[in-house]
DNA sequence: CCTGAGCATAAACATATGTGAGTGCGGCTA
DNA sequence: TAGCCGCACTCACATATGTTTATGCTCAGG
């Protein structure tokens, strides 16, 4: 892991300068490195993790079960994100992350992240900065969820999630990999695998996306955009004193 | 505003004890207190303020506007609520907050949460937990809109605002004072006013709750949560080492 | 005392999305 | 090579929730 591969460092150095001195505190921060295989679960709903788990590599979903045995994925989680960080502060996991696809994931133990709010104090302000992105990210979703149609809202996840696989440098030009089957889909916006399907196909037929396998490409990001109602504002792409 | 009725400290106590050292370094981050008339804007959306602003009485909600008009509340904040904290590392307002009721909001400068973050690492991480509480209420409502019925939904809701309540001292036995309309509610939930009716009506016929003008009274606790599905856990209401 | 505003409620009807049951394809694996 | 499994995709039908319009209540203001 070398610093520069590390993608969370890519990616909080894209919101505000990181000094030398704080990405070695967060790359020393690392103590042993985990694979997970797809479909297993990184943190269990009810565990008291003594660490955070850094996502390297792969696609991961924090997720609820509810009675009648649907599932709701609240986050979708790709390389760089800081899958757990808020166990750090929550203690006890109200929800459960599972690995969509292979994962490479890194631990952080709590004590060395409390260390780091002991002497940090910049770099603990890009690591809460990081947990109010999910927040913002939740919001998002909340009113794609309530208020925008199933169409719309599939359009509004596309864009937020090639925005997010480019600024960690995982965009070939339009295209993204995205690993994830229509019942994932609809699990992530609320609805079932039919609709999700019959959504797909209008995008499709929209000429504003192809979809084949695992490649995503985007065939008209203004109105991919327009459709899915989508502003960037929320991910806090820009580059700030913070 | 003395110390003992700041209700942001009284909620952070209970989350883990404050030291008075701490308690007296956010009495005095206020410097000005403002009071907004219902219906009128706390903040807008786009905004970049220089300050937060922490709710010491009144019921406020940050919410969206989508294209249609339609409206997305995406939290509903109660006294101690510090709405915009996130203001201070996220910079732009990605979203508005209004006045449900006539508020009274303590303002505290970005600077000195600044200072805070430099010279309080503890205040500072239960200042982070508490958005980070703001995030798990926000994956709550999440698989509450995608996988529940309305009833469910609102039942949901509710139990989350009484506890809410009643953990700033604002429930009296089982009932709360809930100045909020239906279409308010409706905007909460994702619902059409005529059907936050009807599911109220519901809870209503089931011997559920009561709701007369602004008062809420539980009248069933525990068939309210189960139709609800609502565990607690995600508003960290436990004393804990953090 | 009347008036109008805002809100809860109601009924009839419309529709987006869910459900259940299937087909077919491509890729593993025995 | 056969067989199976996961997944995308289809169709017919069911239903939760939205829409439109209207009524009546309550309360503040003139």
């Amino acid at each position: 892991m070398t610093r520069m591969t590390n993608p969370l460092i890519l990616k909080l150095d894209q919101r505000d300068r990181l000094s030398d001195d704080e990405k070695r505190a967060l790359e020393n921060a690392i103590t042993r490195i985990r694979v997970v295989e797809a479909d297993e679960d990184i943190v269990r709903e009810g565990d008291r993790p003594a660490e955070s788990c850094l996502l390297l590599d792969g696609f991961a979903a924090r997720y609820k079960i509810v009675s009648n045995g649907r599932r709701q994925i609240s986050a979708l989680h790709v390389a760089g994100d800081f899958i757990d960080l808020h166990s750090f502060l929550l203690k006890t996991m109200d929800h459960g992350v599972s690995a969509l696809t292979t994962c490479r994931i890194a631990h952080v133990p709590h004590a060395t992240l409390e260390k780091i709010t002991d002497e940090y104090p910049h770099l603990t302000r890009m690591l809460w900065l990081d947990t109010l992105i999910d927040g913002a990210i939740h919001r998002e979703w909340l009113t794609a969820m309530g208020r925008l149609s199933a169409t719309a809202h599939m359009a509004h996840l596309i864009c937020e999630l090639y925005l997010r696989l480019k600024t960690i440098g995982r965009a070939e030009g339009d295209t993204i990999q995205l690993p994830i089957t229509q019942a994932e889909l609809g699990d992530t916006l609320g609805l079932s695998t039919v609709h999700v399907n019959r959504v797909l196909q209008e995008l499709r037929k929209e000429g504003l996306i192809r979809f084949q396998g695992d490649a995503l490409t985007i065939l008209d990001w203004e109105r991919l955009k327009k459709v899915g109602e989508f502003t960037s504002t929320y991910l806090s792409l820009q580059n700030e004193d913070r």
